[in-house]
RNA sequence: GUCCCCAUCGUCUAGAGGCCCAGGACGGAGCCCUCUCACGGCUCAAACCGGGGUUCGAAUCCCCGUGGGGACGCCA
């Protein structure tokens, strides 16, 4: 059997971080046994999903490099299917209209909870006789589940799962306005879609057992499921905004890139062994349902930066440069010109090696394109004393005669004045890098004098001598 | 309340009865490297939720308890 699955996000939001690991799972499922990953939305909500939010989905989609097979379908442009399939139902016997209004049912659950039972509907109108039918009342469509017995599912994470049939009551398919409920558009959808495999979040489990009975009642075949455990914030409950569960578009303004987001999520409920840094191509190779953990994980964000860090390393420096393009721009209120953009490539290596998102990389990177005269950190100002400056000064009349401006050269000068002054070479190359990069910690300062070039150099040092 | 699921270092996890007085990674502590900060290298601290079984032997299997999570809509 062909492997099809799909991704099925309800556009009410943004493409949060719990959703994009189900996304991912299920894209690595779907490339791992050269399978087909769909994408639908389910708007079916009219009042709550929105167009910006479906946008705001597919780019995260996209950042994450996660690409989807066929068109993307809609399911709110299906509910004629969805209400055929019902109408289908009830005219086999396996649904029947019932009249209670949501006033009478509310009030019924309200009852049972206070009595303790249980909250499911009581099925009065399942035998009804037709000629009682309140006549103004527009009926509702629900399915008629089995009253004993029970149901099970063969889940691939979660393994066997079985419920009394006694639990679960005659969900409602058709709303009394004659739309279909989210329960069966879902059933319905993955059925005519050919989906085989159906991996979601461990909160949809419940769910899976009023699909089953549904699939049953249209005598079509159950999909496989398998339910994924959800991820949960640091202190163990539901992630929270101020926890992590924020867009995908959020981890793209802080700094992230999608290869780390992607191999931190990855590494959330799921393991090969020992391997922490994981290629797509390796994921793709490796990924399989069976190696999803059962329990739910935490997010940590100082794993994501550990990870973040590495892949920025990992990075090359021209398109380093392009992705920063942004951050600076917010930081420094323009962009950097193109003389800017060629030492932040040359200082790149140093700099990237310092840095865990690009936000970072960018305040340190700063050094490299702001105007002089620098601003200094208070911290760092306060290293120029008398002493530093006028020896910065006699530092500034030797560089500009050095010979050549490599980094081992000007390593060699400045060592040999540090000599010539029976200081140590920390007491000259502290006050050199506050000139130069305004602050007290930087790249190596003999690559940083090398990139700025001997006119900005020197010019830095008659700024604070 | 009812039902369902889960339970190894602080966190993510390896572990599918003996290889485990439990391994890796992040984070933490320390040392080395060193022009600062990082990177890198090395070292250390740190866990099988509790109780019963099963077995020659259990982190691994079963039961109970406890703790956490999820679901119980004419929302999705």
């Amino acid at each position: 059997m062909p492997v099809v699955v799909r991704f099925a996000p309800s556009p009410t939001g943004f493409l949060h971080i719990g959703g994009a690991r189900t996304a991912l799972f299920n894209w690595l499922y779907a490339r791992h046994s050269s399978g087909l990953f769909r994408l639908r939305i389910e708007d079916t909500d009219r009042a709550r999903s929105t167009e910006a939010a479906t946008r705001a989905i597919l780019e995260g989609l996209s950042w994450l490099g996660l690409d989807w097979d066929g068109e993307v379908v809609h399911q709110f442009a299906r509910a004629p299917r969805h209400a055929e399939v019902a109408r289908a139902l009830l005219a086999s016997g396996r649904a029947y209209p019932c009249y209670c209004t949501p006033a009478e049912l509310a009030e019924r659950r309200e009852k049972a909870r206070a009595e303790g039972r249980t909250l499911g509907y009581d099925r009065r109108c399942r035998e009804r006789d037709p000629r009682t039918v309140p006549a103004e009342i527009p009926p509702v469509i629900r399915l008629k589940a089995p009253e004993s017995g029970e149901t099970v599912i063969e889940d691939l994470v979660q393994g066997t799962v079985r419920v009394g049939n006694e639990q679960l009551d005659d969900m409602v398919l058709l709303r009394a306005d004659g739309t279909p409920v989210y329960m069966l558009s879902v059933v319905v959808d993955d059925h005519d879609m050919g989906i085989s495999h159906i991996i979601r979040g461990d909160d949809h489990l419940t769910n899976a057992f009023r699909q089953t009975q549904l699939y049953r009642a249209m005598d079509w075949q159950t999909p496989q499921f398998a339910h994924i455990p959800l991820i949960h914030g640091p202190d163990g409950a539901k992630l929270s905004k101020r926890h992590g569960a924020l867009g995908v578009e959020a981890y793209r303004e802080m700094g992230y890139l999608p290869e780390a987001l992607d191999n931190y999520l990855l590494r959330l409920g799921w393991a090969h062994g020992d391997d922490e840094i994981i290629s797509r191509a390796q994921a793709i190779e490796w990924f399989d349902i069976k190696n999803v953990g059962r329990s739910p994980a935490r997010f940590d964000f100082a794993k994501l930066d550990s990870l973040n860090a590495h892949y920025l390393r990992q990075c090359d420096n021209r398109h380093l440069v392009e992705l920063l393009r942004p951050f600076l721009e917010k930081l420094l209120g323009r962009a950097p010109d193109a003389d800017g953009e060629v030492r932040l490539a040359r200082g790149m290596d140093g700099l990237k090696q310092r840095a865990k998102t690009l936000k970072e990389l960018a305040a340190s990177a700063a050094l490299y394109v702001r105007p002089r005269p620098l601003a200094l950190e208070a911290k760092a100002a306060a290293l120029l004393d008398r002493d530093a400056r006028q020896r910065l000064a006699r530092l500034g009349e030797r560089l500009e005669r050095a010979p050549a401006w490599s980094q081992a050269a000007l390593e060699s000068e400045v060592r040999a004045l540090a000599k010539a002054e029976g200081v140590k070479l920390g007491q000259l190359a502290q006050p050199l890098r506050v000139a130069l990069t305004g602050s007290t910690v930087s790249p190596s300062i003999f690559e940083v004098m090398e990139v700025l070039g001997r006119a900005e150099v020197l010019g830095r040092i008659k700024d604070i001598a």
